[in-house]
RNA sequence: GCCCGGAUGGCGGAAUUGGUAUACGCGCACGACUUAAAAUCGUGUCUCGUAAGGGAUGUGGGUUCGACUCCCACUCCGGGCACCA
């Protein structure tokens, strides 16, 4: 590649070129590859079930192979685990790093419609082309351990464990409003619809009623939410899953229907405004409504009212804006604790699904209930006095107090703070009678059925005698039939159900005629336990052996590692990306929680640690996308500059944490750093080795020991861009002392860089005459005493305005330092003819005087 | 509307968590090498000023000997949730 010019750059004084061999040019080309096949060979990465050593397990969320191949953003993830990972073996763990592929699912589908293909064939190649990528880059996966999801031999137990859940009743079907998309004619998750409209293709969805299969993850709900606390995840992690959850306490009120011999029940966090209660409303679509439209006065306004409400769509309904409408039932609830009466309104602001699918309208102190009170000219009662004191009417929006205040017109809740008042009401309705103390969640159902074919067949059968029958275990898995046609259906039935030889089948219950569910699981399925298949991927008799699991998740740590808090085990990384925190990390925890309690996995938590990665967009910020025509391959920066350049650019880029957007221009230097570590190998190496150390030498000790604390540190704290930075400040600092450095301080740097570049730092550790992978060598450690200069700058400022600077010893004496900052030249002219008021010292960082 | 982030040179970003703002990298300028270019190496690179010195971390206030960092009020950008009773 380039040939180097030393003359300048060598110091005259020392021998050069000793005549030992010489170092070829740097080719990342040659050198990459052939330590990829060596660590291939001989299967350094793998990780051993049996072993003596502390475990560790890190993990990326496996990729879905699509057409396209990866972009260099895939990698973000990929390339800081494995770092983690690296610096773990040399720390001496005993390390798993596993990948597979996550590969049902839509887009495959899709691709194999429009060309043809069978998405069999269309996974295969995908993941052919995933896997050169990968090992491409030298990640440090265990690769005898790769697992795919559309493998007969895993999915039977994404199904084995569906039967579980269907035994223990948490899977049940259940007839109800989808989200359905007419494009890709297929129901939808609820956490798959983004602002009305489809998650993946952008239409508009439609409410369609169907039988689904649902997972009861709801009856996880609390701890889901409660469990947060013992986890060592990213706080906005947490923050976004308990929101997700949506917990709330509040009160089911019970109240009576006026010449009706029924009552309805209103779910309300803030009852304490309950004096204030002016109406009820009941949504179109909710339980109430349906079970009592009959007794309804106004029967065929409120049925007319659905039908229109009906007629729109979620985004029609949410751009006509916060006007409300509603229709009166003509009956009335009386409030117990007044007597009043409320009269009952259907309006498609209240969702069936929310609370009991009744509020209670509270004008003066909700603004939505002030709104809706208004189009109806309903009665505003004010019962709450806020911080401005007003006490008048409510009439306009700004008075409507919603969070802070003292009850008034409320009997004996009148002077009491809102939320005292909140208690104690809740306690004086459940001690009557009509009041019962809930707990709600945001959380739904998930909806598990997906009508389309490339999925996991759901492992039931419906026989008219025995209705839904489960598979026998013994018969798993239920294999995807090979067929030609699998377009999507518009009735919303699966293609599957096209397929009669595979439908048609016997009830393994009575052995008469019956048919099989056509319906498949959505592919967050197999995504929920994967990580449990890598600890045995093998197993043919159970998902993973007890021993196994046992040892990956819950084998003791030493202390640096352990964690404090309730913490009882699991993967102890996990890092991925933050568009999967109310998805894949969550139906995995309870998916994890499930297996726990039927004592199948020895941790009520998947995961230890959670971290999460930045996007890379492209270049000027904006996505990258076919579309758009700025997507980076990897393949073409590993061909052009390498695969150790782009490790060491994507870490370098900027904070992990942070989207950024990617730089053809910027990634040249990470690549000029390689070949100064280059040159700068070759130099140490030129030089004889038995040449007298200087003082020079001392500084580096210094150096490189404040090096290793500083890379050490960071990579914990996925600090990797400093990390950097500090590798390139100490290859600067010996190249402008003219290479002082020993072999012995240059195999400790090539150490520090291994985990970044692993490709090149193997080259040259192994010219230096090391026979054993840099691998597989031991993390070097600092030495504190080491890290201390001898000399410190310091600052000194005058009112706070920086004057000077000295040197001072590292042991010096206040005092002395004092004494010598108040006879420095500068300082005595500025401060010449005042009297000093105070001086302030910060060992080892200024001395600040103020006059 | 609510909840999380974020704003620092021409650009990506750093700052020991209250202690010398702009590390490291990119770019740019000049110089060396070269017939020349590229590459490489060296020097410089926030801003006003000849200098002494002054001003700069989105805006405006505050606390402090000292603020990118803490507090109050705002602006803009990114992400999440959203008629959740």
């Amino acid at each position: 590649m380039k040939e180097y010019d030393h003359k300048k750059i060598d110091p005259p004084t020392l021998k050069l070129r000793t005549g030992k061999k010489k170092m070829a040019e740097y080719n990342h080309l040659r050198i990459e590859k052939k330590w990829q096949n060596i660590w291939e060979k001989n299967g350094i990465y793998h990780a051993n079930n049996n072993s003596k050593k502390p475990r560790y397990f890190s993990l990326i969320e496996f990729p879905y192979p699509s057409g396209a191949g990866m972009h260099v953003g895939h990698i973000r993830s990929n390339t800081a685990m494995d770092i983690i990972s690296r610096k773990r073996r040399m720390e001496g763990y005993n390390v798993l790093y596993p990948i597979g592929w996550d590969a049902f699912g839509l887009p495959t589908e899709n691709y194999a419609i429009k060309t043809g293909i069978h998405p069999i064939k269309v996974t295969k190649d995908n993941t052919d082309t995933f896997r050169k990528q990968l090992k491409a880059l030298g990640f440090s996966f265990d690769w005898s351990r790769e697992i795919n999801t559309t493998d007969p031999k895993y999915y039977k137990w994404t199904q084995w464990i569906f039967l579980q859940l269907l035994k223990k009743g948490l899977a049940y079907k259940a007839k109800m409003f989808i989200n359905w998309c007419p494009s890709c004619k297929i129901g939808l998750a609820n956490e798959e619809v983004v602002d009305g409209a489809c998650e993946r293709c952008g239409t508009v969805v439609e409410k369609r009623e169907k039988e689904q299969w649902m997972l009861a993850i709801t009856k996880y709900a609390d701890r889901l939410y409660k469990d947060l606390d013992d986890v060592d995840y990213l706080e906005k992690i947490k923050i976004q899953q308990r929101n997700w959850i949506g917990k709330s306490l509040g009160i089911n009120v019970t109240y009576p229907i006026e010449g009706l011999n029924k009552t309805v029940t209103v779910f309300t966090t803030r009852p304490d405004t309950n004096f204030g209660a002016t109406f009820l409303a009941l949504a179109p679509d909710g339980i109430f409504v349906k079970e009592n439209l009959s007794f309804f006065p106004n029967k065929k306004g409120v049925l007319a009212y659905i039908k229109q409400v009906n007629k729109r769509t979620d985004i029609e309904r949410l751009a006509e804006g916060k006007k409300k409408t509603g229709v009166f039932t003509g009956l009335y609830a009386v409030n117990s604790l007044n007597n009043k009466k409320m009269p009952m309104y259907v309006a498609d602001f209240v969702l069936g699904g929310v609370g009991t699918g009744v509020l209670v309208g509270v004008p003066g102190h909700d603004m939505r209930d002030f709104e809706f009170a208004q189009e109806m000219k309903l009665e505003i009662v004010r019962v709450v006095v806020g911080p401005d004191g007003d006490t008048s009417p409510i009439t306009r929006k700004e008075q409507v107090q919603e969070d802070t205040g003292t009850m008034i017109n409320s009997g004996f809740l009148n002077g009491i703070d809102i939320h005292e008042a909140t208690k104690k009401i809740m306690e004086y309705m459940e001690e009557k009678g009509y009041g019962k103390k809930v707990t709600t969640y945001k959380l739904r159902d998930w909806v598990f059925s997906r009508q389309r074919y490339w999925g996991e067949p759901i492992p039931v059968v419906h026989c008219e005698k025995c209705g839904v029958v489960p598979v026998p275990e013994k018969d798993l898995p239920v294999k995807l039939p090979m067929v030609k046609n699998y377009q999507p259906t518009d009735s919303g039935e699966s293609p599957l159900a096209n397929i009669s030889k595979w439908v048609n089948t016997k009830c393994p219950n009575c052995k008469g005629e019956a048919k099989r569910e056509t319906d498949t699981m959505p592919n967050w399925a197999g995504s929920s336990w994967y990580f449990l298949r890598y600890v045995d991927p093998k197993n043919n008799k159970e998902f993973a052996s007890k021993k196994n699991l046992e040892y990956w998740l819950t084998s003791p740590q030493p202390l640096s590692l352990s964690r404090r808090g309730g913490n009882t085990g699991g993967i102890d990384w996990y890092n991925g990306g933050m568009e999967h925190t109310t998805l894949h990390l969550l139906y995995s925890r309870f998916w994890h929680k499930f297996l726990y309690d039927l004592k199948l996995v020895p941790t009520s938590e998947p995961y230890m640690k959670r971290t999460s990665h930045g996007m890379i967009l492209g270049e000027g910020g904006v996505k990258m996308s076919k579309s758009l025509g700025n997507v980076i391959n990897p393949d073409d920066i590993v061909k052009t500059y390498g695969a150790d350049t782009l490790r060491l650019y994507e870490m370098f880029m900027g904070p992990f944490d942070q989207s950024v957007a990617w730089s053809s221009d910027s990634i040249m230097g990470p690549r000029r750093f390689l070949e100064r570590v280059w040159r700068m190998s070759r130099t140490v190496l030129d030089m004889d080795s038995k040449m007298s150390r200087t003082v020079l030498d001392i500084k580096f000790e210094m150096r490189i020991h404040q090096t290793i604390k500083k890379v050490s540190e960071d990579i914990e704290a996925m600090k990797f861009n400093t990390a950097i930075s500090s590798l390139m400040i100490f290859v600067n600092e010996v190249e402008k002392n003219n290479f002082p450095l020993s072999t012995f301080h240059l195999k400790t740097f090539l150490q520090l860089l291994s985990p970044f570049a692993p490709h090149i730092a193997e080259e040259l550790w192994s010219i230096l005459g090391e026979k054993k992978s840099i691998n597989l060598s031991t993390w070097p450690k600092w030495d504190e005493n080491l890290i201390k200069n001898e000399e410190i700058k310091i600052a000194v400022q005058i009112n706070g305005k920086l004057r000077a600077e000295i040197m001072i010893g590292a042991d010096d004496k206040e005092a002395d330092v004092q004494h010598r900052v108040l006879n420095n030249e500068v300082v005595l002219k500025h401060i010449a003819g005042k009297e000093i008021k105070k001086v302030i010292y910060v060992k080892d960082r200024l001395i600040s005087i103020v006059v």
